[in-house]
DNA sequence: TGTACATCAGTGAACGCGCGTTCACTGATGTAC
DNA sequence: TGTACATCAGTGAACGCGCGTTCACTGATGTAC
């Protein structure tokens, strides 16, 4: 009946949902064993060396599959016939929904990206110059004053507020409306300082240079 | 001639150091046992209970210790008479030598803020809102046209784009002046694009409120 | 369709190891008189 | 200053435990003919 394969995917599988479940559960991620998770996962602890060489080789494989949602969920995440506040709004949704969605694979993510091992770091990082990167092309559009490096700079700084906020999201309640309300303002106001910062600096830069009107005598 | 309360200290400083020696080494500070740095500071494991509970205990003093620091390094790190740009270039200038100097607790702070136990990451919560705090009061003076809410917006902002950096600072080579300069180059960039989206927000929404005169057809 | 053989996911016993923690101890430092 | 006692930082043996990893195995699934 089972197909083989299927049934070792099936397995490989429950190892992964055990790991992500001990992790949702509050255990840092480097501390749980490899004989946790196979017995959480109903299987001798020998037959997880069927399907993974070790522990980090399993984190590597989640984070492999966070690489393909972030891939699909930047495509079309931003609009540039729309307005900049009805694309802030719709980023920050996508990425709210997404964390409180996923919240023990980016919950080990968030822990990986500076107590992972470095290949498990490179990881990381390495999807992350990828979203940085479809950041910066959306500016583009969204702010045309900015020079290349700028957009790079401004696509770091999103980045970030998006990357630093995610330990905080994930500690509000999943079900109170209110709260994950009252966090996605914050976080799309934090967003709108970066975009008005991003806007002046392109009216100042652009090419057909616009003197600044409103009294700033400092930056840049 | 060892007074006993020194050579008390001086043995709990040794296990501290040792701690922090093998976090600097590269190791997850989760994954360190208490025998490991009871051997490095040359001590027998059962000594250790002289001094801390049990890890996390050790953990809490570093960062008590990081605590005493930040309010130091708090103090007169912003001077409103002058200008904004010297402001950014001061700040980045103290965290940048901070971090570099303090590589090893930094690095365990670091981690321990999405990795370690309830205590430890409201340990560090505690500190970075006084931290957050003092941003807030900084810009007071030097952003005169926002209200406090949004004040704490931008404290919020600045402190998430420092502690997002940490990890990428950690990672560049102490002694390269060069890769140094340049990190710190792209953090200023940052904080300006983040200053200036601060003074625009205090431009509208202050009581003396002037029109936008740059064509920003978006954002709040 | 039936048979004989190959594959290989999962098993279960066994290993040596380092772990955190307990306990009664030692002997130098500190204190009272 | 000298003596007798208290304190307590550090010791060393011992404990039971869960760890990662090895190995030869089993028996269901897959394949060749």
């Amino acid at each position: 009946m089972a197909n083989r394969a299927e049934q070792k995917a099936r397995t490989r599988n429950a190892l992964i949902d055990s790991w992500l479940g001990i992790i949702g559960s509050g255990v840092n991620f480097a501390s749980i064993s490899l004989r946790e998770v196979a017995k959480a996962a109903g299987v001798v602890p020998t037959s997880f060396y069927r399907h993974f060489d070790d522990m980090d080789e399993l984190g590597l494989a989640v984070v492999d599959e966070l690489g393909l949602d972030l891939r699909r969920l930047t495509r079309g995440s931003f609009d540039a016939s729309q307005s900049m506040d009805a694309n802030i709004r719709r980023g920050v949704g996508v990425y709210q929904r997404y964390v409180v969605d996923n919240a023990e694979s980016v919950e080990f993510v968030n822990q990986a990206r500076t107590g992972g091992t470095p290949a498990l770091r490179g990881a990381i990082d390495s999807e992350l110059s990828y979203f940085s990167t479809r950041i910066a092309g959306a500016l583009r559009a969204l702010v045309p004053g900015l020079k290349p490096s700028e957009r790079d700079t401004v696509a770091q700084l999103i980045l970030a507020v998006l990357l630093e906020n995610t330990t905080a999201l994930l500690a509000v309640p999943t079900k109170s409306r209110a709260l994950q309300g009252e966090f996605r303002q914050e976080l799309e106001d934090k967003m709108r300082v970066i975009m008005l910062g991003a806007e002046q600096l392109g009216t100042v830069s652009s090419p057909t240079r616009k003197p600044r009107q409103t009294p700033q005598p400092s930056a840049l």
